[in-house]
DNA sequence: CTTATGATGCGAAAATTTTAGCACACGAAA
DNA sequence: TTTCGTGTGCTAAAATTTTCGCATCATAAG
């Protein structure tokens, strides 16, 4: 639903929150130190509250420092990530996506089995719904 | 090469690349168009100004009117693209990426078998390793 | 020829994003 | 207790992004 904020976010915001959804959580200085040309500590801060004040992410506290987390589950922006990226560079085609997934990278073929048998398990599960 | 350009854009700037690659080429009025909370003409002209400053579109006149174009191919940015979700959302994990894809949508049986191709491709090709 | 329409070029104001600086709080070590 | 290191709160300046306005040009209509 509120897919459309997260596309918002100004360049320094999209790369925190980049850095706080790979690390599943992260402290000032964890996001300052995977920052490229990374700015200096109070500006770190200085955005993360903001992302906070826009409810992207929530703070609580550890010890002395703030331990901040993304309010919204992973997978679910991950998931609206894909299907903007599927729009709009492969036709809205999930096997244009798919062919450009399996085809680029180095997949062993332990894990092409292991997809196999997802899709096997998506033929049988998608019926009706 | 420069993928690394691309995710510097600012929030006007991908949403209008967004477009044009949606699009495959645009005028400023059909960027314009689809422009959510559209700005005026002039601002639209001057990001494509931009963008084209900056390398990421190009334009060839049509009669009275320019039309942009991406100077890098569709698939290309697609690509990298998709490796940053990938990365960021999906613990790097090809699989889980297409546990997503198929598990959301509606897709249809053809397109499953057509995955299921895709796939045994895959494993004939990548072979080394 | 003159006017109306639809574009572009350019320049600069307005708004937002990005950055840094200073003051204060707290726990640990001297 | 005093001092140092680490962290936060708040504020404001600097830089970038976003927006618009005006002059101009070409074309088609009157």
């Amino acid at each position: 639903m509120e897919d459309y904020r997260i596309a918002r976010l100004s360049r320094r915001e999209r790369q925190i929150m980049n850095i706080v959804y790979e690390r599943g959580s992260a402290s000032v200085s964890d996001v300052l130190a995977d920052l490229p040309d990374a700015p200096s500590y109070s500006t770190v801060r200085a955005l993360l509250r903001i992302l906070e004040e826009k409810g992207h992410l929530s703070h609580e506290k550890d010890g002395p420092r703030y331990i901040y987390r993304p309010t919204q589950p992973r997978h679910q922006v991950g998931r609206s990530a894909l299907k903007q990226i599927v729009q709009t560079f492969f036709d809205k085609s999930v096997e244009k996506t798919v062919a450009a997934l399996v085809s680029d990278a180095e997949i062993s073929d332990d894990e092409l089995d292991r997809l196999s048998q997802l899709i096997e398990q998506a033929k049988n599960e998608g019926n009706s719904s």
